[in-house]
RNA sequence: GGGCAAUUAGCUCAGCUGGUUAGAGCGUACGAUUCACAUUCGUAAGGUCACUGGUUCAAUUCCAGUAUUGCCCACCA
């Protein structure tokens, strides 16, 4: 007998298995013991922001990234998780700087200048990192930390220029002066992903721009029509077709002013008048309006969110308010203001410092997608769209297999909508563009780009990198590219063993953000996909499916949940109801009952430990000596196939109902109770031991990638050299279908009448409140019992249903009350004194009118003469035979009531 | 405006390529303190599978439309 705790303490053993893991050196799959031919299986960890703690979104991916994992490692892959995390540019220098602000540091830039902020940052970031470090850790994720990375660390800093120095040789990367979309509080531009698009009220307003203008125009913006330079109309609209192309000088109170009328498409002739300001400058469109038109510039908002000389010196230094309310002003003075209506209208506001974007124009750098790139006959826009379509360069087996596939269209969808990305940030914390000027005169001005600056007197671009640039290069920045590349341009070492990577899970919220810059990225550098399929996963949401947000304040912390009941209850809930594509609700009940189950297991293990004669790991499968063995061990073999398939196509919850269910209701529920009785018999004692413990330790193999402390817990009390994690996987080979329908006749149907039988009668004990500790006597009247091995499980039915007398009889005997069963016949449970036959009669009465209605459907089936002929032949012969037991039954039923009377 | 998804028991969700008088967990009701487990065990109640059509011998399952919800994109200047 052993001494195992009576209920699972997850706290007492976590750390030290996580260590024991760590030692082994597995996590590493270059020291797995595998034959030379053993197969890769590697995932980039889409790197945690270091700005601040885990929280349950990265739980959740920490536990399907390691479920997946630990799962391939059984397999005997040599399988592997890059971790690493993420300096997330904007994101974390926002944060810090909130914080300082709050410190009482009211302008931290200008207070601390560049070096000094940087260094306060940095200090945070590392501190963060080291938190999340160890909170991966505790989530047990199995990443191999001897390949940990960092975006922002000297390698990937490094790939970083690499990548950008190529692109700007190639003229895909640009510097140009272009609309941008501009944070006035962050002081930094952002990119057309980063932008949140909320819904608020304003008014369109409707004027002239001078008396003798021949229309009216419609704006919510008219501070901004101090800088139209056009008319934007559509060419079908009749109202307008004549003026196209002429142009008329206006003066809006600032100076003459020229407003040329263009044609455009894409102008809703029915909003507002059917004629749009051109505002070149404060608009996307309208810049691309004026690009097409060669309309002139003029920039009347500035960087500082106000007004500026070109406006005028009315407006010089206004906010936008004030110089909106002031142009209506002076337009109703001027007779020009024709009226304002109350519209709805979605502004976009910066995703990180939460203000109204301005759209101004300003020198940027940007990645142009649309250029050829030299020599490949393609644009990146190209290469994105083939990764997932035709193959990367038309190669088959170079497309990216999204799951599921519906977000295919969403991403092409993208890319059809997607401009030239806009990559610098006026923000400090980021890999600052490897730019240099000399001469840094306005006119004249030489460009180097370059790892280091040239000799001489070269000034280095004060911006920073957008933070996708640096996640873009993900899967292989942190493979040793660029040094992993040969004389020959060949991948060698991390690269050539793990790229492309072989899955990578992600949020959906991060398709466009992240996965579409690593296609682009990987497609134009390495000339191969980053992941050969990808798992897109939803977001958590509470109970009441409200995301989870600091805001509302119903935040779940990922490690209390886990120090209060254990890591493998957290990784449990949170896989289970998962889905690929779809939100999942994340309660605490659903912890509980994952706890609750995690418990049952334990306890499982610690009966049948302290239960055998002898601990040890039955690695082959035992013989049956009875129907019970029989069907558990076919079970058992059916649960791994289906678990195997399962988690192959990455169905992680449906794996783990799978197992769960196995584990609970067939193993726990039915066979150990059996064996309680065959370990009686000094027959059967030896065997079923073998058969517990063959059963336990393929099941904790089983559920090892999702519970993996516990289960590497009750492993050690096997004895084993050799820890659960690197244990084989064992895969069950199809049985033919003969033999399938073999085993379905003469195992499971067998068993599963017995099952039914004994639950009939714990069924009849409930209702007729039978004492339940009370041993009865129970009749069977029915026929060709040896179909369903009646004799051989008899003892058990006795055991179970705890009777003390089993027979089979011809009648149904007196003073007792008796169930259906089809296939088996009556089961009659004695009663002691009289049964209430009023009762018994209602139970009947009840039951033939239901079996009534079911013959009478299947009867109507069968009646159909174009079912007769048109379905298949075993769907018509499973309905003949439900017929024929249903009306068995009837005929059973009738003689019981006739009985009665 | 364009697109995508979802709609099954009080709640959270399964139900794969059409044939089960629809399944689980939680919750509810009743019962049990038997030596693996009260983080337990047994039993039960509870659903016209959103609606309307169509295809089919057969539709929760396929198709179309409607409604509701959620999401994405474009954007109304």
């Amino acid at each position: 007998m052993k001494e195992i705790p009576k209920a699972y303490d997850p706290k007492a053993v976590e750390d030290g298995i996580y260590q024991n893991w760590e030692e082994s050196g597995y996590f590493n799959p270059d020291n797995l013991k595998l034959p030379k031919n053993a197969d890769y299986f590697s995932i980039s960890m889409p790197p945690p922001n270091v700005t601040g703690v885990l929280h349950l979104g990265h739980a959740l991916e920490n536990a399907i990234m390691d479920t997946a994992i630990r799962f391939q490692r059984l397999l005997g892959k040599r399988a592997v998780i890059i971790p690493g995390t993420d300096h997330a540019a904007v994101a974390t220098q926002a944060r810090v700087e909130k914080n300082l602000i709050k410190e009482g540091i009211k302008d931290p830039r200008q207070q601390l200048g560049r070096e000094k902020l940087l260094e306060k940052i940095r200090e945070y970031s590392e501190n963060s990192k080291a938190t999340i470090l160890k909170q991966i850790k505790k989530m047990g994720t199995s990443c191999d930390w001897s390949r940990l990375a960092y975006t922002f660390d000297e390698p990937r800093s490094n790939a970083v220029n690499k990548v950008f120095i190529k692109m700007y040789n190639d003229g895909l990367i640009y510097r140009g002066y272009r609309v941008v979309n501009w944070s006035v509080k962050g002081q930094s531009t952002c990119s057309d992903d980063e932008l949140v698009y909320v819904e608020r009220q304003a008014k369109l307003y409707t004027f002239k721009y001078s008396k003798d203008f021949p229309f009216a125009i419609a704006t919510t913006r008219p501070e901004t029509k101090l800088g139209d330079t056009a008319v934007a109309v559509n060419p079908k609209d009749k109202k307008y077709k004549k003026f196209i192309g002429q142009t008329f000088s206006v003066d809006l109170g600032h100076g003459q002013q020229e407003i040329k009328v263009v044609a455009e498409d894409s102008v809703d002739p029915k909003f507002g008048t059917g004629a749009l300001g051109v505002t070149p400058a404060h608009s996307m469109i309208d810049f691309e309006i004026a690009q097409k038109n060669n309309l002139p510039v003029i920039k009347v908002i500035g960087e500082d969110g106000k007004m500026t000389k070109e406006a005028g010196k009315d407006y010089v230094g206004l906010t936008v308010e004030a110089a909106r309310e002031k142009f209506v002003a002076w337009l109703k003075d001027n007779d020009l203001f024709i009226g304002e209506e109350d519209i709805k209208q979605n502004v976009g506001t910066s995703d990180r410092f939460g203000d109204v974007i301005e759209v101004i124009p300003m020198t940027q750098w940007w990645v142009n997608v649309n250029k050829e790139i030299p020599g490949r006959g393609k644009t990146l826009k190209d290469l994105m769209r083939e990764a997932v379509t035709t193959g990367h360069d038309g190669d088959e087996n170079q497309i990216i297999k999204i799951t599921p596939n519906h977000f295919l269209n969403l991403y092409l969808q993208w890319i059809d909508n997607l401009r030239d990305w806009c990559i610098s940030r006026q923000i400090w914390w980021g890999h600052r563009i490897p730019v240099w000027y000399k001469n840094k005169g306005k006119d004249n001005e030489e460009v180097f780009a370059g790892l280091e600056a040239p000799r001489g007197n070269w000034e280095q671009d004060p911006d920073t990198l957008d933070t996708w640039f640096s996640s873009g290069l993900w899967t292989f920045s942190t493979l040793g590219w660029p040094e992993n590349i040969d004389d020959k341009g060949n991948k060698t070492g991390d690269l050539k063993k793990f790229h492309p990577t072989t899955w990578m899970q992600m949020g959906y919220e991060l398709l466009f953000f992240w996965m579409a810059r690593m296609i682009l990225m990987t497609t134009y550098i390495l000339n191969e996909i980053p992941f050969k399929s990808v798992y897109i996963h939803g977001i958590l949401r509470d109970k009441d499916g409200k995301k989870f947000s600091k805001s509302l304040g119903n935040g779940i912390d990922p490690i209390e949940i886990s120090k209060q009941y254990g890591t493998d209850a957290l990784r449990l809930s949170l896989i289970s109801g998962m889905s690929a594509g779809n939100d999942a609700r994340f309660y605490e009940e659903k912890v509980e009952g994952a706890r609750n189950f995690v418990n049952k297991l334990w306890n499982i293990s610690r009966y049948i430990l302290s239960s055998v004669s002898e601990i040890t790991l039955i690695d082959e499968k035992p013989k049956a000596q009875t129907i019970a063995d029989e069907w558990i061990l076919a079970k058992l073999d059916n649960v791994i196939a289906e678990a195997t398939t399962d988690l192959k196509s990455f169905n992680f919850s449906s794996a783990a109902d799978t197992l769960r269910e196995f584990t609970r209701s067939d193993f726990a529920d039915w066979y150990l109770e059996i064996s309680k009785l065959q370990a009686q018999s000094s027959k059967l004692k030896e065997n079923t031991d073998r058969i517990l413990l063959y059963v336990l330790g393929k099941l904790l193999i089983l559920w090892h990638p999702f519970i993996p402390f516990v289960t590497e817990e009750i492993w050690t009390n096997f004895g084993c050299k050799e820890l659960l994690l690197v244990q084989k996987w064992s895969e069950v080979v199809d049985l033919d279908i003969e033999q399938k329908e073999e085993n379905d006749k003469n195992i499971f149907y067998p068993f599963w009448k017995f099952e039914e039988v004994v639950m009939t009668i714990r069924n009849l004990r409930a209702d007729f409140k039978v004492d339940p500790a009370k041993k009865v006597a129970v009749s069977i009247v029915g026929k060709n019992l040896a179909k369903i091995k009646f004799d051989e499980q008899k003892d058990s039915i006795i055991f179970l249903a705890r009777l003390d007398k089993l027979e089979v009889e011809k009648t149904k005997p007196k003073n007792s009350v008796s169930h259906v069963l089809e296939g088996v016949g009556e089961i009659c449970l004695h009663l002691e004194g009289l049964v209430d036959l009023k009762k018994e009669k209602e139970r009947i009465e009840s039951e033939i009118k239901s079996v009534e209605g079911y013959i009478k459907s299947l009867e109507q089936k069968l009646k159909n003469k174009d079912f007769a002929k048109k379905a298949p032949k075993e769907v018509v012969e499973k309905e003949e035979f439900k017929l024929k037991e249903q009306k068995e039954k009837m005929e059973k039923l009738e003689e019981q009531l006739k009985s009665l009377r």
